[in-house]
RNA sequence: GCCCCGUUCGUCUAGUGGCCUAGGACAUAGCCCUCUCAAGGCUAAAACACGGGUUCGAUUCCCGUACGGGGUACCA
């Protein structure tokens, strides 16, 4: 029985979940997922200058928010210290890694007058074993570097292909602190081979620390994993996404009204797609489809036009008692309905919100669409007034409409048309000229939901009240 | 500077030598549907970075150039 897939999402945390993270984690969750394996969370936090629980704590929520459930963790790369440091003391004993006893200002220095020249001149290999053990012993303080082999190394990645690297071009970079700490590179290694991490799927940003990290797994004599490095996400003028572009934290999604689902089935589309011309698809297809060939090495700019359109064709996909917890407190935040009414009005703010989420790209755009309904008086567009009243006969329409409204029976959405329709009728004129003036006199804005629903929402006398008002304000204008 | 990676409509992308008069999606414009809006349908405009090869034939393969991105820390 071949190894189970193993796969981990690395997270440092020094801040956000960014949604170049979200996608990264989100391709190796697919990936976990296709394949029967195991997705493992592991929190960087080797530099513990930088980290901070509370962005531990928010990346961990940005995850769970957006779909990510991980299968084992969250480890945290600090507890893995005792192992980095016998891997190290493994490497200096066997030759692979010396002590280099340079300090940070000679580095420092060098560094200053080579300018962009600077590369470590191994200096520190040429210290023999007897006087490094002694110096060591002696308490001298030193940082252990790993001392690279000549040669070349290679590895076929999942996503770019054959790379390569002349070792040459690699300084011999640094493995443990003067303080006994590891650096990046030695405590990945040391951790996805204590985790049996089988793929390593990640940014491409990662590309340069690939062949470091693979003479590492060489030196302690592991099996090196497969690796796969995904392109970068871009802003919108092609800078790598940062904060100046805007939203780039999954919770800034959130705050935004984008649904997780919608955020997620954008982010498997941004370098990946299932090689037909689905876009807009369910987890279950995205894991079905999922494949880590298909992915791009392009980067990709983060279109956020093209998210809200998603995010409208979830909404709109999305049973309103689901969508129900999500709306209602911002219903009540903008005073717009009270606690209790959350209850009681609940079949009939179902009924609006069926109406609204179609219309919406966003959560939040839904209370804003909501007020018309919810709160009075209306507030009348004035296009919409100087269009759709202009007509001399406004007033004797909305009258009609009055009548056909008032003694209405059955109060159904099904009567409402066809009792409006009837008043246009005996007027002689379209319904739509009685249809439009009558939407301006309800919601003050010539564009709405179907004229039927929104009566029916409004009550009769929510409706007629509105219409009276409109006649009132149709008289003042022809007297003045 | 050096080392890597990349380059198809404005954006996300399909495309692995002839199926390409380069397909789809977002956005834009128009039309249809229609009580308006949204959704939907139809249509339009819109791209193979450039230069050399290889080949009967290059968007597709190779090499340059340009441009963009990443790395170059006792950060991750």
């Amino acid at each position: 029985m071949p190894d189970p897939i193993r796969v981990r999402f690395a997270p440092s945390p020094t801040g956000y979940l960014h949604v170049g993270g979200a996608r990264t984690a989100l391709f190796n969750w697919l990936f976990a997922r296709k394949t029967g394996g195991v997705f493992v969370l592991r929190i960087e936090d080797t530099d513990r200058e930088r980290s901070n629980e509370a962005s531990t704590r928010t990346i961990l929520d940005g995850m769970t928010w957006v779909g990510l459930t991980w299968d084992e963790g969250p480890f945290h790369q600090a507890d893995g210290l005792p192992r980095h440091q016998a891997d190290a003391r493994r490497m200096l004993a066997e030759g692979s890694a010396y002590r280099c006893f340079c300090t940070p200002e000679e580095l420092a220095a060098k560094r200053e007058q080579m300018k962009q020249e600077y590369r470590y001149d191994r200096k520190c290999r040429a210290v023999p074993r007897e006087e490094s053990d002694a110096r060591a012993a002696a308490g001298e303080p030193h940082t252990i570097r790993f001392r690279v082999p000549e040669g070349v190394t290679q590895w076929d990645d999942v996503v770019h292909g054959e790379t390569r690297f002349e070792n040459a071009s690699i300084e011999d970079f640094i493995i443990l602190r003067t303080d006994g700490t590891p650096i990046y590179n030695l405590a990945v290694v040391s951790d996805d081979i204590d985790m049996r991490i089988t793929h390593v799927i990640r940014g491409d940003d990662h590309i340069p620390n690939t062949p470091k990290q693979i003479l590492l797994y060489q030196a302690l004599g592991a099996t090196v994993p497969a690796f796969g490095h995904l392109p970068m996400i871009l802003g919108p003028d092609g800078k790598k996404l940062s904060k100046r572009h805007g939203a780039t934290a999954v919770g800034d999604y959130a705050q935004l009204g984008i649904l997780p689902e919608a955020l997620f089935n954008f982010l498997a589309l941004l370098g990946w797609n299932p090689g037909d011309e689905r876009e807009v698809m369910e987890k279950d297809e995205l894991i079905q489809a999922f494949s880590l060939e298909r992915i791009n090495r392009k980067s990709a700019v983060f279109d956020a036009e093209k998210l809200l359109w998603m995010n409208g064709r979830y909404l709109e996909k999305k049973p309103v008692e689901e969508l129900f917890p999500l709306v209602a407190p911002l219903l009540a935040a903008e005073g717009l309905v009270r606690e209790e009414e959350l209850e009681t009005r609940r079949e009939w703010l179902l009924h609006l919100l069926e109406l609204l989420k179609v219309r919406a790209r966003s959560v939040h755009e839904i209370p804003k669409m909501a007020r018309t309904y919810l709160a009075d008086p209306v507030e009348y567009d004035q296009d919409a007034v100087a269009r759709q009243w202009k007509d001399p006969a406004t007033a004797d329409r909305l009258g009609a409409a009055r009548a056909a409204l008032e003694g209405l029976q059955p109060w159904t959405v099904e009567a409402i048309e066809p009792a409006l329709r009837a008043a246009a009728e005996s007027l002689g004129v379209g319904f739509g000229k009685v249809a439009q003036p009558l939407r301006v006199a309800l919601t003050g804005s010539s564009a709405s939901p179907g004229i039927d629903h929104v009566v029916y929402l409004l009550g009769r006398e929510g409706a007629l009240r509105r219409i009276d008002r409109a006649r009132e304000r149709l008289a003042a204008a022809t007297a003045s």
